[in-house]
DNA sequence: AAGTGGTCTAGACCACAAA
DNA sequence: TTGTGGTCTAGACCACTTG
């Protein structure tokens, strides 16, 4: 109650004060928390202050609210997990380390069907497939190994990918809408044990990442990682 | 213009459009939107409704806000990405699969210093250490390695844990406020290897999760999947 | 039938930043 | 100084759902 105060809007200590009974546990999972009339009064504010309050709880997923009946704590059953994916030389830096880019190879071809778990096209498109390595510290940090649609990204061909890595270029070029990814262990294959400096069969970190736009699917890439040098972190808090 | 409109509410309805013109690319990243007054003419509507649908935009992290200057649709860097992370006995039963429980040891006994790494608490206070072994359709699935702070959950210490994992009875019992995940790739230790009956140093997926509630860390676990039998699957869009 | 939440209005005042 | 967004009000009507 005597929390939260200070620079806060209203709707902002409302809502502060209400998902601290929650997380706190005084209000536990299945508790009717106050209606909206009942701290339209406790607040000395209008309902319209109270209901924003409380609707960014129900998309935080704290509560769910019933007409008639009133709004409820859930019961948290469901974590979601909020991860920040950065862009690798932003990362490396972040570190606190030296970034350096080394393109593999680079080669221009048709897309062909064994292409499909990877990029979904048709058959012929021109497609960009690129290899390359990360480094941090002077130590090798990443081996990606891209494919790109040149229908959706023509601007791709013309580039200049030997000293920029194409994963910042796209980002900044390319309007996205939407993305998957794939997080698995492997062991480290051929090709990137050799970029990577590693003993084959050494426990990698794999994160595969689908991009589309509106139209079709924009690029794949796989990125590896060795497995001891590297963990994904994520952060988060009840149901947010 | 068109395209959105269904049992959609007004400002549901704007957020949709101007969405729709940022992901599409027709409003490229830097681009002014239409100020509010613009679009409160254009949908003949109220400022409050235009405001709710650019407020979410805001949070969705699409567009940013200047006084003075106008709303802009912001420049994707971060890619902002939500998984969610299931109970294993529900995403056992979401594959289809038959879902099977075993417990392998189970102690209670004083924290120690070494303790540290995964569980943060003072020498001496008790704690609970569990391991055991998740089971989908009659094949290893996922080995758990767990602490709990049983001055945080009490009960623990008179539950029954060798029918019932305990990672499902904390959901329910215990209100948590934060958790951290760790996410990397290991080759399988002897202990996990056996459980999971794989080749020691097979690559496996290793998942810690540490959760903690306003008083203190409640619980550490520490989940191996085998790495080419499992993994992690996040999709999201465009800064959501 | 009654009470809840969902949505919207037509104003208002303020803070802030650019001109 | 001016125009923008941030916030809030005091109503209103409606949909839904439970009793």
């Amino acid at each position: 109650m005597e929390s939260t105060a200070k620079g806060k809007s209203l709707h902002e200590r409302i809502l502060g004060e209400v998902e601290g009974r929650i997380l706190s546990g005084e209000w536990p999972p299945g508790h009717r928390i106050p209606f909206e009339h009942e701290l339209t009064e406790q607040y000395g504010c209008s309902r319209m202050t109270v209901n924003k309050a409380l609707s960014e709880l129900v998309k935080k997923g704290l509560i769910e609210r019933r007409r008639r009946s009133g709004s409820f704590v859930t019961h948290p059953q469901v974590q979601s997990l909020v991860m920040q994916i950065q862009d690798i030389p932003r990362e490396v830096q972040a570190l606190g380390l030296d970034y350096e880019y080394r393109l593999v190879s680079i080669e221009k071809r048709p897309y062909r069907k064994n292409d499909r778990p990877r990029l979904d096209l048709v058959e012929g498109e021109p497609i960009l497939a690129i290899t390359s390595c990360h480094l941090a510290g002077g130590l090798p940090f990443c081996f990606e190994e891209r494919l790109i649609n040149l229908a959706a990204v023509p601007l791709a061909a013309s580039t200049d990918f030997s000293i920029h890595p194409p994963g910042s270029w796209l980002l900044g070029q390319v309007p996205w809408s939407a993305a998957e990814h794939h997080i698995r262990a492997v062991s480290a294959g051929r090709r990137a044990a050799d970029a990577l400096d590693l003993a084959p069969g050494t426990a990698c970190l794999v994160i595969e990442r689908r991009t589309w736009n509106s139209e079709a699917q924009i690029t794949h890439v796989r990125l590896t990682y060795p497995g001891d040098r590297h963990q994904l972190v994520a952060q988060f808090s009840h149901g947010t």
